[in-house]
DNA sequence: TTGTAAGCGTTATCAG
DNA sequence: CTGATAACGCTTACAA
């Protein structure tokens, strides 16, 4: 089933067919009609390789998400969807795994979707600096900033990795804790773990609490099951602590766990503080502190960047949202 | 840039260079690594909307999973793309929103991708029924039977829900339950919804156990924060009950912290069964008891029926796969 | 308002 | 082994 079918069966040349199809004007109501129906009897639906085959460019907005399981990502990705429903970009969302380019990807969708703009969920910098070159189109990297990089289609939303950081250790700190374990990731690979573990050090530091890298740190990846190991870990190495501070909810959920095996009691015997605000946290017992990044000012930021470069060309710009922080029950004065 | 260029580049045709970039037979290593090269330096990639515009077949698999934020889903594409590595099948994973057609979805992908055959994570019968008569390659529906549908292109594999479910209350009756809520989805709906709930209260009235849909069942969508206020909504009702049944994992968890949060316990006052197995239940406080479904299993038999039906042509067949009891904390004896 | 036809980047068929 | 060349299904000037 083509257009030249339609076509055929209607009457109407291609040319008509295909302006109906795409709600263009210039087509007889009665044109339209007759190809609708045809089209809506037999379930017609364009060919989308052809179709952006030929097109010099679509009003597509792509979104590249890093990591499928990533449940702020899928958060993210849902109130995307729920906002751009009214505006008439469709949003084409491109899934790939952690350790993927995003970039390259980008580039490549780039030249088959010709979208107006794309948003990545989720992005390492040097991956930016070595191949974002390549693309044209107004970009929006989002929960990481690129204020540091020099493009000027590439704008960034993001929460303060650093700050927010510093205020669950700030929290902690203010409700007496002084021995305090850090769960993170790898500072190597990600830019957030690197922020988020600087912020920490930096509240630390500055009120000279004793905070050793190699016994006091657990960099892992941010799964419950790491986060429940490297709890386990910073147990056995025998250093007192009396709260852990988890760079993600996964991780906290999966550390306290690791505590109640071991007969203590959070938030009695340990605090811990999450970073990300999941729903999940709400539902565990004890319910999670939390540093909340905001899914709502996140998306409509970056939507709003975004379309701004489109619409008027607006100049690439790097937003940092506000977090919250959420004191809810796994955290205790000490 | 495109293979053009590319055969300007190398001084080789078009026709070479698409050879050399499907590693197609008859091309002279010479112009193989002379074209690989100037691809590798220019960082060139195919135009997939081309590509898949002129093939008649591809040997893509096309995964259709319905509902981005269902947990069990996200699970199986990663056991299912891990999988599907070593085999020589690009996999293509397209996610529809819950309430989307997925048969409709897949006819229009298999015109436009022309893959051997497509995998359903998640379906409705109906909707089957309906559409799936426009769908000519091997395909296998994956969580949900299809064994009642007169397709002979059309596979299954999912977990026995009727009897999973009936295990589940079984299992509560045994410990000494009799007084069992349930909490599900809207079975006019889903499939599984129905097939769980019949399940359920085939146990209870073999056992006959007094349960009144009315009062003992709240049909509500499949999430935490359905999950609590149903279990709010049960206690409000003021029936006496000793254990609820969730049909699912998110939706106990969600059950299980509004009891807490009433007062009750879990499982010293009440226990709570979930339907799932997922990751999370073994990371809560009680860890959630549960019917696993085999996530392992269900990829594998799904992937060989596939396989099977693609490479020699075996029939459609529909296959069920145990679940597992997993008697972990959040149930216990009466 | 409608039709015609070129061409998007590829694959595939056919000669050479 | 390699090169031309005709599609694939669509959009989009341009003509009518």
């Amino acid at each position: 089933m083509t257009i030249k079918d339609l076509s055929a069966q209607t009457g109407y040349s291609v040319g008509t067919v295909s302006r109906v199809l795409n709600n263009q004007p210039n087509v007889s109501e009665k044109a339209r009609k007759a190809i609708l129906e045809a089209a809506h009897a037999t379930g017609f639906q364009l060919n989308t390789n052809a179709k952006q085959l030929k097109q010099s460019h679509s009003n597509i907005i792509l979104a590249i998400v890093k990591g499928r399981s990533n449940l702020l990502f899928s958060r993210l990705v849902e109130v995307l969807q729920a906002k751009m429903l009214p505006t008439d970009h469709p949003l084409i969302v491109d899934y790939i795994d952690e350790d993927n380019n995003e970039v390259r990807r980008a580039v490549q969708l780039c030249a088959e979707k010709k979208p107006l703009g794309v948003l990545f969920l989720g992005g390492n910098r040097e991956t930016f600096l070595a191949d974002f070159g390549k693309i044209d189109v107004p970009c929006v990297l989002v929960t990481d900033d690129a204020s540091d990089t020099p493009f000027d289609n590439l704008s960034s939303v993001s929460s303060d990795d650093f700050l927010a950081s510093r205020m669950a250790i700030e929290a902690l700190l203010s409700l007496g804790h002084r021995h305090i374990a850090v769960i993170g990731g790898d500072r190597e690979v990600s830019d957030t773990a690197r922020l988020r573990y600087n912020g920490a050090l930096a509240a630390l530091r500055s009120h000279n609490v004793d905070f050793h890298e190699d016994l006091d740190y657990e960099g892992v990846r941010f799964s419950y099951v790491d986060g429940y190991q490297a709890a386990l870990n910073l147990l056995d190495r025998g250093r007192e602590f009396t709260a852990i501070f988890a760079m993600a909810d996964v991780m906290a959920i999966g550390a306290i766990r690791a505590l109640q095996d071991r007969g203590l009691r959070v938030p009695e015997d340990v605090s811990v503080m999450g970073f990300d605000g999941l729903q999940i946290g709400e539902y565990t017992l004890p319910r999670l502190s939390t540093v909340a990044q905001s899914v709502d000012q996140l998306v409509e930021r970056s939507m709003d960047l975004l379309l701004q470069s489109i619409e008027s060309g607006a100049q690439a710009q790097h937003e940092v949202v506000g977090v919250s922080l959420k004191q809810r029950e796994s955290v205790r004065k000490q």
